[in-house]
DNA sequence: ATCCGCTTGTAAACCGATTGCCAAAAAGCC
DNA sequence: GGCTTTTTGGCAATCGGTTTACAAGCGGAT
């Protein structure tokens, strides 16, 4: 037997008036006596009613409930977290906040009018951004974070660029000049591609060469699959270098933990014959085979300023898009040691 | 300058029609001729019509497009990434999938009258199961996965106890007497508890204890959180024991991870002093210190039989609820060894 | 006593679909 | 050709709210 949800027309008939005045009395919107309001209150309280999300929306109310994430890569790493840590704070805030992912899903996405949404995108999604610049103009709030993006919105981003920067220096610094980089692509239980957000890193990385004169080799660039199945395949590829780095930049605490252990296998030491610093500092990376030097990704950081951006505009800040950019620092462990045939200095 | 999107008016004004005409030529309901249906579909097509979402399921149409996801965990692991193969799976037939994760949302849920719930949710949260026999009572499809549930609807079940049965009794069998069992609570970046689904694995690894008239011992059951955190605290716990057991069954491969990690810097070797036993056989496991010997949890199999079973329910199937268990299996690596100091045979 | 203005609540249109009922037009039959 | 049957498509109600314009009630000022 199933009893169908009370309805403002029933707390009207309940009390002999109209529903309009109703939804006037629980908005607090229109011109009531306080009585009334309170008797309204009270009626609505004893039937349990809450109102419909459809309909509010329909007719254009009760925006301030929804809040959509929407992430065009969902993984089973850091881009859950990032998604786990903003969620939770704002249902703790009686949001309602479902997650959506998949570029196909972005046009329904607007549709649900939303009062904003928070999107982890890629440059290489165009549709997208079509799509949120239009949600934009009808009045929505939208907050990205993660990598930049070309529309007009507040932004959190994390410095991956400075990330790959500060790696590759704290091993060029400590006389390293033979180094690889290894970065991953992504496949496996993921949705979508990653190829953006990479080249930052590729940026950080060669800046930090120029800066110490060391060119860019081609050949200890490693691209492989994401995660520990990336890992090893870099592991394959570095193995049947007949020259090899001394330094290993790698973008994936997974992947430098199967890249590791797999060397480990293989005989070789690390740090005595390779110098490893991984990009995240993810829990993982105090428990490789050897600890791993790592330049951290403050994924806690970069969820706080999301929701502290959405706070703003949903309490009606009118100011223009910011960008808040969140950098990471570098987590020393065991993992880097001076080059064991030192280079000559040029 | 926002432009509002078509509506089912627009396409009846340019043809000169009644909307409702419209409605039923685009849903292929009502008596309409061929070239009617036909102007009208072409109408549509060339002003870019799509039907509002909100609007359809108010009136009560257009359910087929609906599918939520429910989790009340959402981690960085195991129950993400069922929720993605799902997912990925679903939005490829052009449903809309959104996720849902905590408590507090399932109320709402239900109001948005989808099609379908697919849930993941504990025995211990009994507001949610209220909450999905009212959905259910109203002609909804639930269909529960992973964990057992009191509710009468399809579900797609993982075997816990066997898992841990299977884990046990290969420690058994290859001559070990004092087994320990590490387990998890959440805690992190997750959200819910995670009490249930551990009891039966308690279950199966004290059956497994039964059949060979092995006592279990309270001390050597381990308590900690999750994932690697989780590992390190047992590790500490283990170390700190008078008497050790020679075999331990750990219920998640991160937490082994960090596990054999820590008791390798503390001098243990494994297998030789402890054989180890984990629950999931995800990548990492290949990874460890050691390569993990682990009872599968094959999640593929877990999401393709809940799509399987949504299909089938979509279509309309009318039998009685339906139950599906998922079973995993040993996967043999390097990290039991037979005990170093073999036990007496009773 | 009349007019004015203020408060308080009502009525109705609207959001964008779905759907049952009905009438006009077309076709079938003798 | 007149009458019945079947198509074909229009009308209006509904879903559950929001919002704007408006009417009723009331006291005070003139």
């Amino acid at each position: 037997m199933m009893q169908k949800p009370t309805t403002l027309q029933d707390i009207a008939d309940l009390l002999g008036m109209h529903k309009s005045t109703v939804s006037l009395a629980l908005s607090g919107k229109g011109n009531l006596s306080a009585p009334t309001r309170e008797r309204i209150r009270l009626a609505a309280e004893k039937l349990g009613y809450v109102p419909d999300p459809l309909a509010q929306r329909l007719a254009g109310g009760g925006q301030n409930a929804l809040v959509c994430l929407y992430s065009s890569v969902l993984d089973v790493g850091l881009a859950t977290e990032k998604i786990l840590l903003i969620q939770r704070a704002l249902t703790a805030k009686s949001l309602d906040v479902p997650i959506y992912t998949g570029t196909a899903q972005v046009a329904q996405l607007r549709r649900l009018r939303p009062r904003a949404i928070l999107c982890a995108a890629q440059q290489s999604e165009p549709g997208v951004f079509a799509e949120l610049k239009r949600y934009q103009e009808g009045g929505g709030i939208v907050i990205c974070y993660d990598t930049p993006v070309p529309l007009e919105c507040d932004q959190v981003l994390f410095d991956r660029e400075d990330n790959a920067y500060k790696a590759a220096h704290y091993l060029l610094e400590r006389g390293h000049r033979k180094l690889g980089l290894g970065m991953s692509l992504l496949t496996g239980p993921m949705v979508g591609t990653l190829s953006d957000p990479q080249t930052p890193r590729i940026r950080g990385f060669q800046k930090a060469l120029a800066e110490f004169g060391v060119p860019f080799r081609e050949d200890w660039f490693f691209r492989t699959a994401t995660y520990e199945q990336g890992g090893a395949q870099m592991a394959q590829q570095f193995l049947a270098l007949r020259e090899r780095p001394t330094g290993l930049c790698i973008v994936n605490d997974y992947a430098a933990l199967a890249f590791m252990s797999e060397l480990g296998r293989a005989g070789v030491r690390i740090p005595e014959e390779l110098s490893v610093v991984g990009h995240d500092n993810r829990p993982v990376a105090e428990y490789c085979p050897v600890p791993l030097t790592a330049a951290s990704q403050p994924v806690e950081q970069l969820a706080a300023a999301v929701v502290e951006r959405l706070a703003a505009r949903l309490a009606g800040e009118e100011a223009p898009p910011q960008t808040v950019v969140i950098q990471g620092q570098l987590i020393e462990r065991d993992s880097v040691a001076a080059p064991s045939t030192p280079e000559e200095v040029k």
